[in-house]
DNA sequence: CTCGCCTGCGCAACCGTTTGCTCTGATTTT
DNA sequence: AAAATCAGAGCAAACGGTTGCGCAGGCGAG
């Protein structure tokens, strides 16, 4: 590979005096400028990340954390949705994204703080992790910028589907249809579910509705195996609900399935709902009434704020910004008031 | 950040010592190496990738290209699948994976190639782009070790899904079933969609089965709007199949929802299958017919390769790795034998 | 004519690591 | 006892690029 040294020989002018020509100093001649960059096309220069970054103590990359239990968070449409729009914007600001590595397999691995220091990436971006981990928490806490996705820390950036506001737009919607007796499968505990629960429940108590608490069930997120189980328990009840909200649109395949199974037809015999807006489910007929998270522009905001916060960090406001999602009305809540 | 310089004075020992006793190597005594890797704790050491990297000229890091034509393969749901086993694989032998910045927005970008000098990758892994743009070219071309998915270059490793045996098994399971006019909407021309089709047709010549070539129509992969519109047309020609074979099973939603609207029932009226075996749709009922494929293999496959090439350059083979997917029956062919 | 300023470029240090070679003192071999 | 071997540690250059500072020459102004 051509070096700065190559340039320089080839053109008779020192080392320095080709660096800042091709960054665009002000103290370099235009004939000078030209005859180098003619001299660094030809002999194909390419520019080292690591010496540049070494000098400047910079790298203009940013680590991305997205692990699920089962592996990386990419496989999971909400998450995969989020970390598309938000690479696109970073790349768009000239910054690369690395995976910080997840690896337990590796002999001496590194702490994700280790990983992240090792390769001095300027940010970090966190998201669909187990936010409880000691590992996480390390990450989180050093003078490193970070952004955090649907999790809040304490004095840290933090990005959030507004989860509260969407599950009491999508209860509201089913009272409004004349439904009482709706049943919640929610997810594991967690600062997503929590949120969720507090807007069903805003939404139920609002309107006086009492929901029995054996309508009210924890089951994995994005587990059909669970809420099909589920199902079946809530529709063997003497007084079965006329409505069942599922933990996400994934989730709810199960118990759809486990409804059909019962010979009960969707939405006549019994409602239902999603949550995330997942387009392989919500596309198909009969088209799942769920809340349509808006990954892009959560992706786009966490992306923007960490360079908010790495370039500027003194003005960067540290905020939870909040992203509403949308009511997506399909045809699986059935209307009662009729 | 403590550097090997800090241990070094901390010790009263050369920075040269220090290194070596933290990389084990063999001239160092017992007693040194436990007094540096003291020190390293106590000092909080962090070794410098950009410093290691610009001495070894290796990086440890590969390069990854999933591009969509949207944005990147991230919401592709078998791109996902590929580049989550790739990851977790690469990552269990200390590699780590950045992104090729494909923003076309950026004031002086690079081209693929320079980017992947300009960061060192010890090595590239391409996938679902456009493996014809010169750009593309310019880096498969290049010294730098490569690994396609599902594209054959010349000379070089590539991973293919076995879409030829695939397509070929659904269309025999098809006729075993008794069905005789098949309808094939493929998807764009391109690497995978001739594969099918050589593999559709393949089925049925041998069975003796011809197909008018009305019945064989072009949309594009993952659109559902496309195949709907040719569901609509199939459906109200004269002489209508009895089955009708998807670019993939997100697209054969399109067909799905058309044939519904219709008025008809699957599989009774109409048969239809999909391919790629995306667990949100086939999870559901009735549950769609369709050819596997086995990302997780695949993902793994191109990470060992690629590892292999850039370890073993001498030794490893350039080979096309065909993946057999494997027939998933589901309940969306009709049996007509019967 | 002299002074000061501006333009254009080079000097040299430095970023943190790695590694081949050298040096020293001790131990083993002959 | 002299020579050869060896373990353990340091020296110093090198990787490629950046940047503050200094310096020379040309210019216009006083």
């Amino acid at each position: 590979m051509a070096s700065l040294k190559d340039i320089s020989r080839q053109c008779g002018v020192s080392v320095a005096t080709v660096s800042k020509a091709l960054n665009n100093h002000t103290d370099i001649s235009e004939g000078t400028r030209e005859r180098v960059r003619k001299a660094a096309k030809e002999l194909g220069y390419s520019p080292n990340f690591s010496a540049r970054a070494l000098k400047t103590n910079k790298t203009h990359g940013i680590g991305v954390l997205f692990v699920d239990e089962a592996r990386s968070g990419l496989t999971h449409d909400y998450f995969a949705g989020v970390l598309d729009s938000f690479k696109s914007t970073v790349e768009d600001k000239g910054y690369d994204i690395t995976f910080i590595n997840c690896s337990k397999k590796q002999p001496n691995r590194m702490t994700f703080l280790e990983h992240v220091r090792y390769h001095g990436f300027d940010g970090v971006v966190i998201a669909c992790i187990d936010f409880g981990a000691p590992e996480v928490a390390e990450l989180v806490q050093s003078d490193i910028p970070v952004v955090t996705i649907d999790h809040v820390f304490n004095n840290k950036i933090a990005i959030m589907s507004d989860n509260i506001t969407g599950m009491t737009a999508l209860t509201d919607y089913c009272i409004s249809k004349g439904h009482k007796k709706i049943a919640y499968l929610h997810g594991e505990p967690s600062t997503v579910t929590t949120a969720r629960l507090t807007g069903f429940y805003r939404a139920t108590d609002k309107k006086g509705i009492v929901i029995p608490d054996e309508y009210v069930v924890g089951t994995k997120y994005r587990d059909t195996v669970g809420t099909y189980k589920e199902t079946l328990k809530l529709l063997k009840m003497k007084d079965r609900p006329t409505c069942i909200l599922y933990p996400d649109d994934f989730a709810a395949l199960g118990g759809i399935n486990a409804i059909r199974e019962m010979g009960l037809r969707i939405p006549e015999d019994i409602s239902v709902a999603g949550y995330d807006g997942i387009k392989a489910i919500i596309d198909r007929e009969p088209q799942l009434t769920t809340v349509l998270q808006a990954t892009d522009l959560i992706g786009e905001r966490a992306a923007k704020k960490l360079i908010s916060l790495i370039e500027k960090p003194k003005t960067t406001i540290i905020e939870q910004v909040v992203i509403p999602g949308t009511l997506k009305e399909g045809r699986t809540i059935a209307d009662l008031t009729k």
